[in-house]
DNA sequence: ACTTCCGATCCTTGA
DNA sequence: TCAAGGATCGGAAGT
């Protein structure tokens, strides 16, 4: 069951109705000192629409509202709801550009467009779910499988480090076949052509990377989503 | 001085040229391994018309390459040109919700909305500025971290046959190496948790497949092939 | 991303 | 012990 906080002034966009209806959501409405979601330990959405959006920038409304964000949610996210650029303004396109750029590259806050409510109920929602439940599967990241034979040993070649479509005809010529490619030593790996010193090195690390080997790494990765 | 790497590929959209008539930016381009503008010492900014992001998200295109910028650049973030609820596809609300919770909320990437060429080459700029002298001067803007991982290997194999996501991590799990698996015996494949006798069959079949037995087989796959 | 569909895998049953 | 059945999982394809 997924637990949603959400603050009641939002009550009359229709979103907390949409959140209530959702199987699995468990919706609590009530105070909160600051943004209109709770999704997830730590991560609070702001709804906005487009033009109080731009508003906010004027009065200095959105950075002291995300600074307070900030100082009890590590991850912060804005629902911009609407065309921020169809907002009818007298500010600069610098000063838009400038409060964007602010947002993400020094508070490390996201932003996400939406279209209208329901689309950002829907937003809401999702959101919740994968920062409680995470995916719940894995995505594939290679596309569509040739069939059998030529194409296919390609197409598996296709997934080493700097090998594309040509790399990987090449390799296969060379080679043989995948099994013969995967025992080939750095420097036998040079040998086909379009294929250097600095890919066969990657190629030959990657092919014999070992799990045993695998230490922690990606304090990175924490850093980059933890702002 | 504002140091910004672009990638030589956003030629076209005069995004270039405008970040190059910019006072105190020193533009250099070239082929980045992946994203477009690399604005800050560790991070990266993909450009992607509204109509684009929504045709990345179908052919898994986006998950692929944000997977790849992540493991060179520690902070992502996504310009978003267009309104992406303008764009026409038959693909559901949800998909799209989906995607851009998980850009943020999984992955940790930032989204901006942008209206047209100018207005990114004008965040662009800005970002830089505020990565650069907003966080401390850092020339050295190379994103070098040779990343030898899990991640690489799970998928080099998962263009085996058969062989999705879940799989590649019980095959790396059970055998240690990418090599490993590849000289595997159909029987020894087997005893991985998920790979029955038909999969393993196909498995082996797909590696060893050897371009010496490349006959005839089917000729109308071999017409298609163009070879 | 999500959904649907299908085939393979695995586990239980029962002879 | 093993064969057959059915529940489950994972991959492939389409939106």
């Amino acid at each position: 069951m997924i637990e949603i906080f959400a603050d009641m002034r939002e009550g009359k966009s229709g979103i907390l109705q949409a959140l209530a209806q959702m199987p699995n959501v468990n919706l609590k409405v009530g105070a909160l000192p600051c943004g209109d979601f709770v999704v997830g330990p730590n991560m609070v959405v702001e709804r906005k629409e487009a033009k109080d959006f731009v508003d906010s920038i004027k009065d200095r409304r959105l950075f002291e509202q995300v600074a307070k964000c900030k100082l009890d949610y590590q991850r912060v996210i804005i629902i911009v709801e609407g065309d921020i650029s169809k907002v009818r303004t007298e500010m600069s396109k610098e000063a838009i550009a400038g409060a964007l750029s602010w947002l993400q590259v020094i508070e490390g806050v996201s932003l996400t467009p939406s279209s209208n409510a329901a689309q950002t109920a829907l937003l809401v929602g999702t959101m919740a779910r994968h920062a409680q439940e995470g995916l719940g599967y894995d995505i594939a990241l290679r596309a569509a499988k040739p069939k059998p034979s030529r194409h296919m040993a390609e197409f598996i070649l296709e997934g080493l480090p700097g090998v594309g479509p040509t790399n990987a005809r090449k390799i296969l010529d060379h080679f043989g076949s995948v099994r013969a490619a995967c025992n080939a030593m750095p420097i036998e790996l040079t040998k086909a052509p379009g294929i250097g010193a600095k890919t066969a090195a990657r190629i030959h690390e990657a092919i014999n990377w070992e799990v045993a080997n695998e230490t922690m790494e990606s304090p990175a990765e924490l850093a980059g989503s933890g702002l």
